[in-house]
DNA sequence: ATCTATACTGACCAGTCAGTCATTATACTG
DNA sequence: CAGTATAATGACTGACTGGTCAGTATAGAT
């Protein structure tokens, strides 16, 4: 009795984060993705039920991984915004490279893939509020501590994300001036009134 | 001698727009945005060369009326940051009730639709960066007149439109809370870091 | 070693849709 | 009004791709 490859599946969906990152959902082919993977183009169909449940595959995946990070440096023994600011450093380092991830984040980008909403919403949805309910207890913490503001700790999630990706397009090829990416944080820390 | 119709152009430009927000560019078929605009399939492409350039145009067209907004507030006399106040209303005004639209403005959402990416570059970005060049001049003499503090006002620019972002999801179907758009320009303002 | 059941393969197929173009409609001119 | 040139039309076409499935490969059991 043959099992299927935990491995396999790996690779299906690493090699479907790369291609979907550099090209876009709608831009990546099947084979494309087989190919990458080192597969036939049949096998990603015995891991995956159809091309919009791999990008839900891998929609999660990514935000899992997104989450991991965060849950590793929640546990850590320091302020809340030195946390913010880690959780920031990782994930630039791990996107900067691919700023095209942010895309599968976005919900409002995900209203285009109408052909799976029902299933994103199923399916990641549930997993970016978690995501987000992960940064708002850190800030949560902050406000408790008396290091930040008293804001909704779920809109300042939010616009943490707005400010990561304020930074990613901050040292983008494109709209990029003479940014690092800790300009943005310094922003969402501390906006950009002067204080009286 | 017959003459293309303006207002015809400008109804499949603006049919472009509505389906491209509701569906995005994969989804939206030159038949639905025919049907939209009144006019037979084939006439789209009297007008635009092919479906790239219309969305380029639909790209354009919205960039360029966030820009209007810019300008006729940039001439009103009052606050640097009043006026910034006022181009978030306008905008949030305007997109409330299609927040995808903002995936036209970012960038690397871009990146996704490779067919078009060139030539998005020549004709979308230098609209782009002028729209950025815009938010800048009012930051730089926010700046200048001692109300916001000194940082690259391009940078905070981008910040803006990483609020503009947060301040949609927040009051959106999927991520909303119990917020109002202006809250997230409140912490673009001044952050969420305690003051001293 | 043989047998079995499942993984894997890749050529094939059907459906889709952007773009085309022969035909028709219409605005404009004299 | 007739003629002309261009706008407009929508059925058709061909390229493309997601998904399928008959055939092959292989891991595991006996």
């Amino acid at each position: 009795m043959r099992q299927k490859s935990t491995e396999r599946r790996n690779a299906i969906l690493q090699a479907a984060f790369n291609t979907v990152c550099a090209r876009g959902y709608y831009e990546t082919r099947i084979d494309d993705v087989a190919r990458a993977a080192g597969v036939a183009k049949g096998t990603v169909y015995l891991y995956f039920k159809d091309k919009p449940d791999l990008y839900v595959g891998v929609t999660v995946w990514l935000i899992n991984q997104a989450r991991t990070i965060i849950k590793d440096i929640a546990r850590q023994q320091c302020s809340p915004s030195a946390k913010l600011q880690q959780v920031f450093s990782s994930w630039v380092e791990h996107l900067l490279s691919r700023p095209t991830a942010i895309s599968l984040i976005f919900p409002e980008m995900n209203y285009h893939h109408c052909a799976i909403t029902p299933r994103f919403r199923q399916r990641v949805m549930p997993e970016l509020k978690k995501l987000i309910d992960d940064l708002s207890a850190l800030v949560r913490d902050g406000i408790q501590k008396g290091e930040f503001r008293k804001i909704d700790p779920h809109l300042a999630a939010i616009s943490f994300l707005g400010a990561f990706h304020a930074a990613l397009l901050g040292v983008s090829r494109y709209l990029g001036g003479k940014n690092t990416p800790e300009r943005a944080l310094d922003i969402f820390f501390y906006g950009i009134r002067r204080s009286v």
